[in-house]
DNA sequence: AATGCCCCCAACCGCTGCGAG
DNA sequence: GCTCGCAGCGGTTGGGGGCAT
């Protein structure tokens, strides 16, 4: 770890005259922390408990302002951070999280135990935005990429895109898409289920099929329509139920996370009988340009 | 061995939301 | 209702290490 002092790092002399970085005071140190800074930030953070970042450093008696030290302990020092290289599963569920939440990453670093933020944050632009864009998935949208033949307007279908399901299931991006699509049932069940008794969700419901009225212009001018509606969904809670909202909205994402998990298990099963009725344990493909049964296709790709 | 390039990730910055006064 | 201060978040930066030439 680069935890040893550096006198290359961005200068608090530096660039913008006009901007005022938290820690401009004289005297303040920045850059990499020295392991004895560390030692006195954990030994302070677990003697006095967290918070009052502000004043920390002067009661713990750090040159660092309390941004930094918040975020050094945030990211670094808390005994709950997990070091290591990050698991297929963890890989997984960031995809699926991302896919539902969008760069959210506190969020999606919530429900993934000992990763932070920040580390969620890295890993997806350094590997798994590539990761998808090598499989010609946009990574902000979850959909297969535009393709650049300028002739954009011609009826003829994209040529085939074969894309191995292990990783992700860019189908899902869009539920808001079909109303008929069992995905928008599927997240209606799961609202119900955690907010009933409790008008607040039809607003939801109405919101999430709002979407679909002006889908074109959520799908290209704004792409990211379908977590707007989910936002949105996540601070409706947050202002009207009358439970814990957080309990609510934790419950009501893993029900979707679970829904399509199953939903992606069962569709690669169907797809495994299809196209290789007797072949078992092969990597499964998806033809993301077949147009989809909505009988056997849970999540269709537009 | 030396040099250049690229990638990773720790740390920074600016912005936003929220609570207190 | 307004202002202020603080905590937290997401986007960005750039030093350093690894790899290729």
């Amino acid at each position: 770890m680069a935890s040893s002092s550096s006198s290359g790092w961005k200068n608090s002399s530096n660039k913008s005259s006009s901007k005022t970085p938290c820690c401009t005071k004289i005297g303040l140190k920045r850059g990499p922390w020295t392991p004895d800074e560390d030692q006195i930030l954990s030994n302070y953070v677990q003697k006095e408990g967290e918070g009052r970042w502000r004043t920390l450093p002067k009661r713990a008696g750090l040159l660092r302002c309390g941004k930094s030290c918040r975020l050094r302990w945030m990211n670094y020092l808390r005994p709950s951070v997990k070091r290591g290289q990050i698991g297929e599963d963890e890989e997984d569920l960031i995809l699926r999280l991302h896919r539902l939440l969008g760069n959210r990453w506190s969020l999606i670093a919530g429900r993934i135990p000992g990763r932070t933020d920040n580390e969620i944050k890295n890993y997806w632009n350094t590997h798994l935005s590539k990761k998808l864009i090598s499989q010609g998935i946009d990574p902000r949208t979850h959909k297969p990429l535009m393709n650049p033949n300028p002739n954009i307007h011609s009826h003829e279908p994209p040529p085939p895109l074969v894309v191995p399901t292990s990783i992700s299931n860019p189908n899902f991006i869009h539920p808001s898409l079909d109303e008929s699509s069992p995905c928008i049932s599927s997240l209606e069940m799961s609202f119900n289920e955690v907010t009933e008794g409790n008008d607040s969700h039809h607003e939801y419901l109405k919101g999430i099929t709002t979407l679909n009225a002006d889908q074109d212009h959520h799908n290209l001018e704004s792409s990211d329509g379908f977590i707007m509606g989910f936002r949105d969904m996540e601070e409706d809670l947050h202002h009207h139920t009358e439970f814990n909202n957080d309990d609510v909205f934790s419950s009501f994402l893993n029900s979707l996370i679970n829904e399509e998990c199953a939903h992606q298990q069962q569709q690669q099963q169907q797809q495994q009988q299809q196209q290789h009725p007797t072949a078992k344990n092969q990597v499964p493909l998806v033809d993301y340009t077949t147009p989809v049964d909505s009988s056997t296709q849970s999540f269709g790709y537009s």
